[in-house]
DNA sequence: GTCTATACGCAGATAGAC
DNA sequence: GTCTATCTGCGTATAGAC
């Protein structure tokens, strides 16, 4: 992207900040047209509706989302590894987009449908969960690692990574952090989570 | 609560159903008044404002979420105790309230100031954070646990414990659950969690 | 207290000039 | 392609009868 912008990718990237950060019901699409320095005519002119903007939004976010675990998941050879790559990528996208983890997970929850129609329309399988799932059970058999359900382990991962990002207001507020200090918190807890769930699985 | 419910405690019930599965910007007085069998002007003879019967619901929410924290709080004398009593408490209340966790982190992201407001409202401390912190310290200070910041520790717990809450859909969809296999999920799922945060512990 | 009818403003969408 | 002006519908809020 080395010319100047195109209107159209103009209002892409804007419509991308306001949705992430207001939601589709929250966003307007004269903020929209503000911030893509464009009046609001044009927007239906490009993109005809406020849902059709969103979809493409909503799609694009699923594509910066999936891709990554899949890759780290057909890639991995044995857990310790998936662990140690799968945090930090993962704490490093949500941090370069603070607000990408909320807007997924909320707008899934309004429209569970939106999420199937995004992974059936993938030709390769956008989450290949037995992947991740045999790689544990071959190390929980070996004894390579203690016993445990690989959905479990898999919501751990996602948990321990994501929510900070999701309940950052809550908690700076909880703990006394202000940005500065939140961002040094979650550098130290990258390390921290890949502690935790390492010693946790020793046999 | 014996006697039928008041129209007042109709539209409070009402309106905390649909504000917590719809958000502020979601909800529709219509769906309000529907829901509590009266008719919209009556929503505006009893609370004035959209604004103001939200303002409500929000306290009422904020309020069914800390004490209970500050109670296990102020009350536990081992971080092994508070990790037993916290989790099963915890997730027994969100399963009441599906939506409670996401509604409060949402609204608390769009309206920072808000959870501020309440907090400082309140006489008592409503999150004693440095009781739990003290008691972390004491026992990596005399090896009971691993050494380990007080704040991680809590994130661990709160994101364990809350993120299958929020990331409901999402989940089920890609660990292929359905509503019955969900609910035996997480109920699995407490047991996994302290083992989880205990073992991780050990010195 | 509860209703019907209605006012009012906002936000999405369109028409049409340039 | 981009603008100004305008239409339309929806959602909050009020007026007023009962």
């Amino acid at each position: 992207m080395l010319q100047d912008p195109t209107t159209e990718e103009r209002i892409i990237a804007a419509a991308k900040a306001v949705f992430l950060e207001k939601g589709m019901a929250g966003a307007r699409m004269q903020d929209i047209a503000d911030r893509a320095g464009i009046n609001k005519a044009l927007l239906h002119y490009y993109f005809r509706s406020k849902d059709k903007l969103f979809q493409i939004i909503f799609q694009e976010s699923i594509q910066t989302f999936l891709p990554k675990i899949r890759m780290l998941m057909v890639e991995s050879t044995d857990v310790d590894q998936f662990i140690r790559q799968f945090v930090p990528t993962y704490m490093n996208m949500l941090r370069m987009q603070p607000y990408l983890a909320t807007f997924i997970i909320n707008e899934i929850n309004q429209h569970p449908a939106a999420l199937w129609d995004i992974m059936k329309g993938n030709e390769e399988k956008p989450f290949p969960f037995e992947a991740f799932s045999s790689l544990v059970e071959r190390e929980v058999a070996s004894g390579a690692i203690r016993p445990i359900d690989p959905r479990q382990l898999w919501t751990h991962m996602m948990g321990l990574c994501i929510f900070p990002f999701l309940a950052r207001p809550m908690l700076s507020m909880l703990l006394q952090l202000d940005a500065i200090q939140f961002d040094q918190f979650l550098d130290e807890r990258r390390e921290e989570i890949i502690h935790f769930i390492t010693t946790s699985l020793q046999p």
